[in-house]
DNA sequence: CACAACCGCGTACGACGTACCCATTAGGAG
DNA sequence: CTCCTAATGGGTACGTCGTACGCGGTTGTG
């Protein structure tokens, strides 16, 4: 097996026997590559700006990790670890589901470039791989393992859809370093002349009905995420809907100290 | 107004009155450019690249588009003039809706690196602006505006979510060269590994799944979309499920030309 | 007919990822 | 212990990118 002939970065070992004491490691470059991505954007994060975050020389990386890709790789599966599973399969699942979709949603806000890195493959990095089995166990014992990946696809759809236009918007706001408000007066000329062109009576429409008091963000990503576990319940036997301590029983002992599901660890600030 | 302070790439007029004639124009560099991006990759659609494709010199795209950013945002929505949405609110929303998801579908498998391109706010470029003049038609006359922004950003999330893992995968078998089987056969030590520590029984269960015949993407694609539109019939009133032509004879007088919107001055060719 | 606006485009600059090389370090064999 | 050798950190250099700048030629307008 030739040097590169590595699958993916997760066969690649870490650390030879041989040789001197490596002076840093894969999670340090890694945390230093998150720590500008979230500063300054994935753009930032160079090579050589890395290497100067944690004060070594560029080309040192390149002991560590083969190419930047991988790094990113590495950062994309250092992120999944940020999603509270624990105790996932919790017999109830629409909680479960609303923890997890809560959780990915803040986790993409916290770390916003993830948006811009394409998964070729999911490459099953070991936190990617632990939040399958959480996430997925969830509604293992309702559908078979083919509709539990279709309906999963819908939810994770679903968020990452939501929070890219989240994220899309934050991000022109950032870039004109306008507000949302000097913003709107900065596209009122081309707006406006759209609307007084009478040929886009619905975009006209967006555009009045913006002007009243919208849900908040978390509001409007709540709201449809309701809809997509309805949709999701119409696809579960209709013992699902009711409490899960039969199932839960039969497949493993459990105490009984009412903690049904846990508070979501963390809720993204309302903002403003 | 000084020279960068156009709102977007829109207001910014592409020619003005003096001078020589323009030897290029816009939409010949986005086409120059769409082409290169469908063949290599929207990456190898470089400035230099995209003037030897039309035989110019590097910077003189630089007269007709202010950066690659902006040229980028063409490009976009060049692709959205490829989705077919003439006489679209058609009074059947399910046909609609179908054929919209089929279109859009269809225009990101042949322009894959579209997920590449994060849109900074939707920039409602011509062709953008008719696609959702006719798309939020369909449902205008059933439900709110806001709850139409909802049912669509659902529909769109569900579409764009599954085919970016379509084209990851394509991408990543291309990247290796490798078959769908070649590549399994490249990464069972890692899988092989994953399953052996019995630690992940539903990613084993996964694997051990996708041996047996799955549905085509095609259908995989169309069941989900089922699903969507179902959930979206939940939202609507009783009375959307019958026939609409009560509906359309009731908001707007029609003859039976079917031609309610002006077309568009100009329709991008489809492709091929 | 002169002038200013606009054309195409050559040159140049400061980034980027990373191939290559080198002196230095440290585990394993004798 | 001493060597051998693999592995280290990192400097230099190459080919790429987007694009700022400025030039000589072209053209509509006064």
């Amino acid at each position: 097996m030739t040097d590169a002939e590595y699958v993916n970065i997760w066969m690649r070992p870490e650390r030879p026997a041989r040789g001197p004491k490596p002076a840093y490691s894969r999670a340090q470059i890694t945390e230093a590559a998150v720590r500008i991505a979230d500063a300054e954007g994935l753009e930032a994060a160079t090579m050589r700006r890395i290497a100067a975050e944690i004060g070594a020389g560029a080309m040192s990386l390149y002991r560590y990790v083969p190419s930047r890709d991988n790094l990113v790789e590495l950062m994309a599966d250092r992120l999944m670890g940020e999603i509270d599973v624990t105790g996932m399969p919790s017999g109830d699942w629409r909680a479960d589901l609303t923890r997890y979709a809560d959780g990915l949603r803040a986790m993409w806000l916290r770390h916003p470039w993830i948006a811009t890195v394409q998964r070729s493959l999911p490459s099953f990095g070991p936190n990617q791989l632990l939040l399958i089995e959480r996430l997925m166990g969830v509604l293992d014992v309702f559908v078979s393992i083919d509709e539990n990946l279709s309906l999963m696809a819908m939810l994770n759809s679903y968020i990452e859809g939501t929070v890219r236009e989240e994220i899309s918007s934050a991000k022109e706001f950032r870039r004109s370093g306008l507000s949302e408000s000097e913003w709107m007066a900065r596209s009122y000329p081309y707006v406006d002349r759209l609307v007084k062109s009478g040929e886009y009576p619905i975009f006209t429409k967006i555009v009045m009905e913006a002007r009243q008091p919208h849900l908040s963000r978390d509001d409007q990503f709540r709201y449809g995420l309701q809809r997509i576990l309805d949709c999701i319940a119409t696809a579960l036997p209709s013992t699902a809907e009711s409490l899960m301590s039969a199932h839960r029983e039969g497949r493993e002992e459990q105490d009984g100290s009412g903690q049904t599901h846990s508070q979501p660890s963390e809720r993204s600030s309302r903002a403003k």
